[in-house]
RNA sequence: GGAGGGGUUCCAGAGCGGUCAAAUGGGGCGGGCUGUAAACCCGUUGACUUCGGUCUUCGAAAGUUCGAAUCUUUCCCCCUCCA
């Protein structure tokens, strides 16, 4: 028997909380259904925090239905206070646009498909809730909110309680995402919400809003917060956001992150953030940890950047960490050879190449041993490079650390 | 509206006239160990520097002083309590 959409769900470690399982798990048996996970567009490009959001519509097509995705172009005009600590910056209407244009174009990446009916469906929920009328949005669906309820949840009973200002703005979010559903209900016969569990209080108003307005019977369902083993939230690492995107990001560095996940979570992450089938993956739990991580950077790269660039940041890797020569997925800097024959002081090369952000953190880095040249550690910040420093393939590598590595090539 | 408490470097949080670029912890970065992991240990953590120093920072502005994060005044913001 194929295995259905919730046990997949489940097995793959995206469960967390449903409305009503069992009579989702008949209804998707019985017919193909369409869901929606609404997305922030706060950013100008998704991260790793959303991934497994975009994993879950990926599952949902695998499985035959239809996933439609909502660019909060609305929403994130007032701003989601769930998990948040304060009220967070308005962005101009421009600024959200953008960002949704560019959001939008992930979603092309990873729900790409041939099957017209499986094509997701792009939503901006500003459409709809611009035009709301104030009176009339109080009287039909206002109605069906109490505030002795909107008290309780947990996204506004940690400001209170905190007692850090809510707004009345943000304190209307999750009505209008209730409405959101409701809208996509009415227009799109959108059946079930997905979303972190962070949503789970806005998805059930809206799964009630439904029931009540409509009579209908419409379900929620979320996935869990992943914590890292080393208690950090995921998505965002210390040096930055993990980008969906690789303006912001490139391939090879996105390969890197999943490279170094710590070793408790590369099964999880298998599970979750690749296709590789479920057997295979409890196959693979007997092989040795790195050989698995190199799996998971290229499974999960591929999935974004492409085959290609996935095995070209692997040949990169190699090259530099077993290797200790370089690769040709490391960033080029271009080096006048005008300039290199009248002697670089290596501080302000460093500088420019923006391995380093200033020359007092480049000293730095040179006391404590953290610039190489050729694998060579500088033990001078007086250190000038010429035309003799380059050898015969008049290219360089300059180092900081072991991880960050970059190209000097003359021109 | 009245009475208090507070705004310090990435964060938390000391300092309360010179010895303060500012304790301590967290985080970051680098080094060591290793497996590009974790844990642990060490170093480092404003900018510029001819390495002697120089400059800019403690909510904002003005002032007192030889000298201010520290004192005074005004202003802005946050919090608590009372009405």
């Amino acid at each position: 028997m194929e295995k259905s959409f919730l046990s997949e769900f489940k097995e793959r470690e995206y469960f967390n909380q449903c409305t009503n399982s069992q009579e989702l798990e008949q209804l998707m048996n019985k017919k193909k259904i369409k869901a929606y996970i609404g997305f922030d567009c706060t950013a100008a490009s998704l991260h790793v925090g959303s991934l497994l959001q975009i994993m879950c519509l990926r599952l949902l097509q695998k499985h035959g239905h239809q996933p439609i995705v909502l660019l909060g172009g609305g929403t994130t005009r007032i701003g989601d206070p769930s998990g948040k600590e304060e009220t967070r910056k308005i962005l101009s209407e421009k600024q959200i646009e953008k960002n949704i244009k560019n959001i939008e174009k992930v979603f092309k990446i990873y729900l790409k498909t041939n099957n017209s009916k499986l094509k997701p469906i792009f939503v901006n929920n500003y459409k709809w809730l611009k035009k709301l009328n104030y009176i009339k949005f109080l009287r039909e669906i206002g109605k069906h909110f109490t505030i002795n309820k909107m008290l309780s949840f947990d996204s506004v009973k940690l400001r209170l309680e905190r007692e850090q200002s809510l707004s009345y703005m943000e304190f209307n979010y999750m009505i209008l995402q209730a409405y959101d559903f409701l809208e996509l209900n009415k227009t799109k016969d959108c059946i079930m919400q997905i979303g972190g569990s962070d949503q789970w209080g806005n998805i059930v108003n809206g799964v009630e809003l439904i029931k009540r307005h409509l009579s209908k019977q419409v379900f929620g369902l979320t996935t869990p917060l992943i914590t890292l083993a080393s208690g950090a939230k995921m998505g965002k690492t210390e040096k930055g956001a993990i980008w969906l995107d690789n303006k912001l990001l490139s391939s090879y560095d996105y390969w890197q992150f999943w490279r170094n996940t710590d070793d408790r979570d590369v099964i999880k992450f298998l599970k979750m953030f690749t296709d590789l089938d479920l057997n295979k993956i409890n196959k693979l739990k007997n092989e040795n940890i790195n050989k698995i991580k190199i799996i998971l950077a290229n499974e999960a790269t591929s999935l974004l950047h492409g085959k290609t660039a996935a095995a070209k940041a692997e040949k990169t890797a190699k090259n530099i960490f077993e290797k200790g020569s370089i690769g040709d997925d490391l960033p080029v800097i271009n080096l006048n050879r005008n300039d290199v024959s009248n002697g670089l002081n290596i501080v302000d090369l460093v500088v420019t190449t923006k391995l380093l952000s200033s020359k007092n953190e480049v000293r730095r880095a040179i006391k404590n041993k953290g610039i190489k040249l050729n694998n060579i550690t500088i033990e001078d910040d007086k250190l000038k490079i010429s035309m003799g420093s380059f050898g015969n393939n008049k290219s360089l590598k300059l180092s900081h650390g072991k991880k960050k590595h970059v190209i000097l090539k003359l021109i």
